[in-house]
DNA sequence: TGTGGCATGTAAGATGTTACATGATTTG
DNA sequence: CAAATCATGTAACATCTTACATGCCACA
């Protein structure tokens, strides 16, 4: 149930409406843990009914802000120092290569060439974000620049990966 | 639908039952594309509905073995070649570094000292596997080899990260 | 006044997890 | 003959994706 620390986590910042959360998502989590808009409205009403969250303030357009409790803030700690992180990797890109005997060697280094191309592409994503979150003080910001670093490494392992395994390819 | 595929690479290699797939899944698939029992089962009879697969033999105890068909090693090797992967990592281990500020300094350390320790621990796993896989010399060991240099690769990284961030803290 | 952005919500369907349920065969 | 292993399947529930549906408000 991680969506709804997420939500939490990014409640815990100040209050934020549905559509301000959807945003946050979309900037600085939609690469560690991505949620659709609709996840995101039912969940808000879940966490409403369950007292984590408070309705803070109503605005134009049926707008909403939410604001997290204590209860809110106590689950949210639980969670971090107390549950163990699930770590289920599932990556369909790392399940084509079990099976490239299926396809001739020059179509599986096709393959291995894209994802390093495709990776390099997406590190160089990130180096923008960093930028981006150069300046900023908050706390979000803060942590998340431990993220971006964690982001890049693992992209730049996973690019020279991606060289070298082509290269095993014969 | 990549489960369905995962299925078709497994039977790529030989007819297997549905009790055999899922020892070859906890064995080579698990860090790649965890499933369960339920969902195998019940994929199988899809992929038989679908004749991406056949029953090739029946034996004791109600076993049915499968062998993939024609049509379901195209699917296969399109899937392998036409298909983007979809690359969505969510990894709940990460969101929690974003929210660290929410503890105090002493337990973010902490917890991402935990994770340096727990992503050696999957590694020292990792190079157990190796030795494992030393001598085989099926297409599913071959390519296992690297997609499991890829683990260990990612899995070093991570933990220098886990490291380097620890010191970030202050 | 119209277009783009703000804003919330519902519904259907696919996928994944956990638990339950049953029984046959082999082997010590 | 008991226990481990082989072997298949169903049900309930949680989660995630995609699409649909609606309407207000600010600003050019």
């Amino acid at each position: 149930m991680s969506l709804r620390h997420a939500v939490l986590g990014l409640l815990s910042e100040g209050p934020a409406s549905g559509y301000d959360l959807m945003k946050m998502f979309d900037i600085s989590l939609s690469n560690v843990w991505p949620a659709t808009q609709s996840q995101l409205y039912a969940e808000l009403g879940k966490l409403a009914d369950a007292d984590l969250v408070d309705v803070s303030a109503e605005g134009p357009r049926g707008r909403k802000e939410y604001a997290i409790t204590e209860a809110g803030l106590a689950e949210l700690r639980h969670w971090i120092t107390e549950v163990e992180p699930a770590r289920v990797l599932r990556s369909d890109m790392l399940l084509r290569v079990f099976f490239l005997a299926q396809v001739s060697p020059e179509q599986a280094r096709g393959y291995l060439r894209h994802q390093a191309e495709h990776v390099r592409k997406h590190v160089e994503h990130l180096e923008g974000l960093r930028e981006f979150l150069e300046n900023r003080e908050d706390n979000l910001s803060a942590y998340g620049r431990l993220s971006l670093e964690y982001g890049l490494r693992l992209g730049k392992a996973q690019q020279e990966w991606a060289e070298w395994a082509e290269g095993q390819i014969g």
